[in-house]
RNA sequence: GCGCCCGUAGCUCAGUCGGAUAGAGCACCAGAUUCCUAAUCUGGGGGCCACAGGUUCGAAUCCUGUCGGGCGCACCA
């Protein structure tokens, strides 16, 4: 419960008094009503539109309707007062006690303030990452890969139930490919040179000890044998072999998932078919020929009859084939399944999806409505690429050779933290650079930095203030803070308002956003130092002030901390 | 040809289920400061929110169209 959402019940309640005086109609549509800080805090602490929405339906205007809400308004206890405003807005302003005893909140509920339970023990499941199990993470993944497990974090926060899952796509073809790569690996691990890797397979040396690995439990009995032999063994120990590899990788900048789940073994355990069952009921499959591609080269195009699913009946511009005309399933046909199953344990599914994968959206939200009667909440968040770049020049990047920057590199380079901080410094839909120099740098400009560095110097305050003999101390006379440390209070005090919006709206970056926002208050207020000694946090011949403004300052510490571990990110005690 | 995402200050980007005078950083201009609470600070200029219609008390935000950019478009994954 925010104090914004404290006073929408206030407004309610007086609505309802309202209604049953007579003054307003019963049952008017509160749909639109919003509490809010008002975007100039010159016009106070809250405000509301209530009369404005209102008013139409109501029969009235709106600064007459908010006549009658302001009165009871300002008995409300803490409210000092209440006015319209403009075109019929609500101003409320708080005594200036209800912000410190919101301090006293901050101190108490220390790592739980700002959690909320507006997700209602909702079980969500965050798919994320999920990449293909054919080599280490690169820098391509890692954007997605924060993105879903900071919002897994964030739904948690909001008090939702999250599954984080893994999709493991070992049933295609490229898994095959993997396996001859091996292959391949394990013939030189015998002693055989194979010279190029040949155009196909994948060439990074990281599938080396994979081979090695093999040779010594196989010894030479694969080296000659028909690939039918080996193949489905090959498969399965380099996948395994892949996947601890990416477990690994992911460790490295904090995510470990809940469930991994195999396209292999959903295939094994019959449920594509069972999905095509379910839609079959309802009319959803017939055999057709998809249409020719337009506005591509389609020299190879040739008719074919196909299992289709309706999806154009739910919107997609073309219905989807799930069986190839060998008759294995298509990756839709399987992922139909998997969404499926997902639908099994949770009640919302969110997938985490690279923008180039934007184009399957829609058929894969048909399914899921299809398959789940619309009984399923679902939504795709695409994440957009990164470009990486050092001082300003594109880092070139290429799977085909083999040569790409790996994440482990990454981290090596500039840590976790900095890591999945930049990859939440922009909303997941737009375009990001990467740069390798920006992202380190010491300043203002660099959001990463400036943000720990705020919660260095209140650590550092307190170790100084300690040296000094003043202790924090929970009983404090905030009644000392002036006004512009109050102001502080109230940007802290927004924090689970954030957390709720940023959990609906399923936008963990704007925690970062906010973040910057709290650090550079904070670190307004602390230079207010650097021209008048007596507003310095630590005011040695004055305790019992520095001891209220090392109240204020654990609070912010405190809410920069809970901002950082829903994005997965170490508040540091001080500066290297 | 079609679909999706995007278009906000010179640049990079925020912008709360539609709300009051559209914000931040960089860059620019003018001051402050040689300090160690300066890993700078204060102030200022700068906007047809791509364009045109529509919805409404109110639109950067929602709808339609146009223009511009990115991504994708067979049974691949």
């Amino acid at each position: 419960m925010t104090i914004y959402t404290q006073f929408a019940e206030h407004v309610g309640a007086i609505l309802d008094t309202l209604a049953a005086d007579g003054a307003i109609p019963a049952n008017l549509d509160r749909q639109n009503l919003a509490v809010e800080p008002p975007r100039d805090p010159a016009h106070g602490d809250l405000a509301t539109n209530a009369a404005m929405v209102l008013a139409k339906p109501a029969g009235t205007n709106p600064r007459a309707l908010a006549g009658l809400i302001v009165p009871k308004l300002s008995e409300i206890d803490g409210v000092a007062d209440a006015e319209i405003a403009g075109p019929g807005f609500i101003n409320i302003r708080l005594d200036d006690d209800a912000w410190r005893e919101e301090l006293r909140r901050i101190a108490d509920l220390g790592a739980d303030y700002g959690r909320s339970d507006t997700g209602a023990g909702q079980t969500v499941n965050v798919e994320y990452v999920s990449a293909n199990p054919t080599g280490p993470m690169h820098m391509g993944h890692v954007r997605g890969a924060v993105v879903g497990d900071s919002l897994a974090n964030l739904l948690e926060y909001a008090g939702h139930d999250v599954i984080r899952e893994y999709y493991v796509n070992d049933a295609g073809g490229q898994v095959d490919i993997l396996a001859r790569s091996v292959h391949l690996r394990y013939l030189e691990a015998l002693g055989e040179n194979i010279g190029e890797i040949p155009e196909g397979l994948y060439p990074g040396d990281y599938l080396i000890p994979v081979g090695e690995q093999l040779a010594e439990e196989f010894g030479d009995q694969y080296a000659r044998a028909h690939e039918t032999v080996w193949l489905i063994r090959f498969r399965e120990r380099a996948v395994a072999a892949m996947m601890d590899r990416i477990r690994e990788d992911l460790a490295l900048i904090g995510i470990h998932h809940d469930l991994f789940s195999s396209e292999a073994e959903l295939v094994a355990a019959g449920k594509p078919q069972a999905a095509e069952e379910a839609l079959r009921d309802r009319g959803l499959i017939y055999t057709g020929v998809l249409e020719k591609p337009k506005g591509k080269a389609d020299e190879d195009w040739e008719p074919v009859e196909l299992p289709l699913f309706r999806s154009t009946d739910f919107g997609d511009d073309q219905d989807r084939p799930i069986k190839k005309s060998d008759g294995s399933w298509t990756y839709f046909g399987n992922d139909m399944a998997y969404h499926f199953q997902k639908a099994e344990k949770a009640d919302v599914l969110v997938d985490i999806w690279g923008a180039d994968h934007a184009g399957t959206v829609k058929r894969i939200k048909a399914a899921v409505e299809a398959l789940t009667g619309g009984e399923t909440a679902f939504d795709v968040k695409l994440v957009q690429m990164v470009r990486l770049l050092r001082d300003g020049e594109p880092v070139k990047m290429s799977k085909r050779s083999g040569s790409f920057v790996t994440l482990a590199d990454v981290v090596g380079e500039v840590g976790k933290d900095v890591v999945r901080f930049s990859m939440l410094t922009r909303k997941a839909d737009a375009q990001m650079d990467f740069d390798f120099a920006k992202v380190v740098e010491a300043s203002k400009d660099n959001p990463v930095f400036y943000v720990q560095y705020a919660h260095a110097r209140i650590s550092s305050v307190h170790r100084k203030a300690a040296a000094e003999g003043i202790a924090r101390d929970e009983a404090a006379d905030l009644g000392l803070l002036d006004g512009e440390e109050l102001a502080l209070v109230k940007r802290a005090a927004q924090f689970p308002r954030i957390v709720e919006a940023a959990a609906g709206a399923y936008e963990p970056h704007r925690i970062a956003f906010y973040l910057f926002d709290l650090a550079a208050e904070f670190h307004a207020l602390w230079n207010r130092g650097n021209d008048h000694a007596e507003k310095r946090l630590l005011v040695v011949n004055d305790p019992d002030l520095t001891r209220a403004r090392l109240a204020l300052a654990a609070g912010i510490g405190q809410i920069i901390r809970n901002g950082l571990a829903i994005m997965g990110v170490e508040a540091v005690e001080e500066m290297e």
